[in-house]
DNA sequence: AGAATAAATGCAATCGATTGCATTTATTTG
DNA sequence: CAAATAAATGCAATCGATTGCATTTATTCT
């Protein structure tokens, strides 16, 4: 019926009369345990259904050979494909992962680091949430040298990897690429710009502005938290204006998708009167209609390459002599959300 | 520098001249524990920033507070989407969520299973993989009665609650309207009927057509893993037929939104021409031109109950009375790419 | 064969928190 | 005030695997 206990490696022990010691050995392969003893023990093992106990190792080794991930939301395309590369990556090197999501909430995020570092993660991979402005509850892992690498939306200030894109030069060439397809007044819609990512982004929309000498103007800049929502809004305010803008880079696709359909609804030609630009390549972006020029983050290489560096800092476990910060590459995709050239040609 | 180590109850038992049971005691507010002690111990705790070592509890305790999830690929929305309502709910009932994914492997799925299991998460939510044909793995959970609750693609045969939609009825539903929209020759695109899934789907399909005395013609009948190039494939081959269908009800909205695509460059007219009909309402669907009749799931409220019935059955310990299958309502959105008679009427 | 060396195995403590039972301290009661 | 009861705290074993050191067994060499 219900059996009572797991078998552990005394019950193995037991039955062939020989030590724990060597059963925990052989199953571990050590050189100081002989073949023969070894094989005997496995095959016992398999017998009898012997499933290592991880959590009594964990405790003895004070390895947990997990990784702790701490992303927004995990149901956003860029997180989950994020998420699915360091998933890869840790199960090849036998890793296990631990999601939480903050929900972009800093309490929530505060928490859940907590409880990340009670159960003792090898190691953090973290993209903080809009709400947060300090980064306190992370000394938990800094204080105790407990590798962390951040990305997309970092901490500053901490000695660790960091995995970004450059939000900058991104933020620039959306612009320029709107500025080049006669777009006369740009908007930009921002995210907070606590955070590296929407700051960024919002100073190379700047740059790219100053750069072609075209004027900066308070009221075409929005900032919000680039919900669906928060799109809808900031094009009708954009709109009201007495001088409205012909063009918006958005600092992501959610909120440059509500555009789109807003204008498709209010019979705003885009991209011929209108042109938008968003960020990170959602899958929708590809298919609405017309499609939306992005920038893409290769999301699920940049998980690979946390993982990478994080799984690498937990075994070499000494403190790297250096920390980097690793700019993955991103592309420009021109869609038809942006593409008056060719219909004006 | 450094910190050695971890402060432990031990450190802080030490510090105050009392023992370590009285201050584990304390922590978690034991009735037996006065409240002067308490205080002193909680704000020493607090001083020295203790911070308790789970794996510790947990091996003592012989509990995890930990769940497993296994799904197939964790950067798909309808299973991000279901990860989070476990995760929410979880969060509040402090579990932790260890995610796996076995990449529509069985193989991997086994694996991971396994590897969960040696971690000892106190229950396990699955839905297993494309290529799973035989179940073997969940008995290591079975065996020990380790509560599992399956969703979406269930294992049979198990005593573990379930969490489904009514496949069946979604399929007929489906093909039901694309009949009513007069549509006379339909095609499904399935996916492995290993799956109760997709079985399900079909099956409901083909009853739609017998119910309505529609010809069952197995050329109209395509069989793979209703990936995007499945679906071009698919609608490649449905349309080379002599006499090729005007509608295709497909497994997932992936491979409609891949035929939708491809009708287009075609120049075949949807719903004009040819009618789809998807599944999942996947968040493309909504916005592609035009968009895709679809059924949607509630899969976040589907992981949210799963969650529920899971540390239900968790905390009771007492194996319930009855095990469950709960069929979630679904919903068809009709959309553009079946509304054919507000084209034609 | 006996000593010296190498190989294989065992002993017992440890990781940090929990908990049944025992003991001490405080409070109540006759 | 002593006895009885209640409240607070401590002792020591436990969860299951690991590991430094000690011990036993096997092998090699003179």
């Amino acid at each position: 019926m219900m059996k009572k206990t797991s078998v552990t490696i005394h019950d193995l022990a037991r039955e062939l009369n020989i030590s724990a010691s060597t059963v925990s050995r052989a199953l571990n392969d050590s050189s100081r345990i002989s073949r023969a003893t070894k094989d005997k023990i496995k095959t016992l093992a398999h017998q009898l259904g012997y499933q290592p106990n991880t959590i009594a190792s964990n405790l003895r080794t004070q390895k947990t050979h997990t990784i702790g991930i701490v992303v927004p939301l995990i149901n956003r395309h860029f997180f989950s494909t994020f998420i699915s590369g360091v998933e890869d990556l840790a199960f090849e090197a036998a890793y296990n992962v631990i999601i939480s999501q903050s929900k972009d909430l800093l309490d929530k995020e505060s928490r859940v680091v907590h409880s990340l570092f009670s159960n003792r993660v090898d190691g953090l991979i973290a993209s903080v949430s809009m709400q947060t402005d300090q980064f306190d509850h992370f000394n938990l892992f800094a204080n105790k040298n407990i590798p962390m690498v951040f990305f997309d939306r970092i901490a500053p200030d901490f000695e660790a990897h960091k995995i970004v894109v450059d939000d900058f030069t991104c933020g620039t060439m959306a612009t320029q690429h709107l500025i080049d397809q006669g777009c006369k007044r740009i908007a930009h819609l921002a995210g907070p710009v606590s955070l590296n990512t929407y700051r960024d982004r919002m100073s190379g929309y700047l740059e790219a502005l100053r750069k072609n000498k075209l004027a900066i103007e308070e009221e075409l800049i929005i900032y919000n938290r680039l919900t669906r929502v928060d799109g809808l809004t900031a094009i009708k305010q954009l709109l009201k204006l007495k001088n409205p803008p012909d063009a918006v880079f958005c600092g992501n696709d959610t909120s440059a998708l509500s555009m789109i359909i807003y204008l498709r609804e209010t019979g705003i030609r885009v991209p011929e009167d209108f042109c938008i630009v968003g960020f990170s390549n959602e899958p929708f972006s590809e298919v609405v209609t017309p499609s939306i020029s992005t920038i893409k983050q290769p999301a699920y290489e940049m998980g690979q390459k946390a993982a990478e560096l994080l799984i690498q800092e937990i075994e070499c476990k000494t403190v790297p002599a250096s920390y980097q910060t690793i700019v993955m590459p991103t592309e420009l995709i021109v869609r038809g959300s942006s593409s008056k050239k060719l219909y004006a040609g």
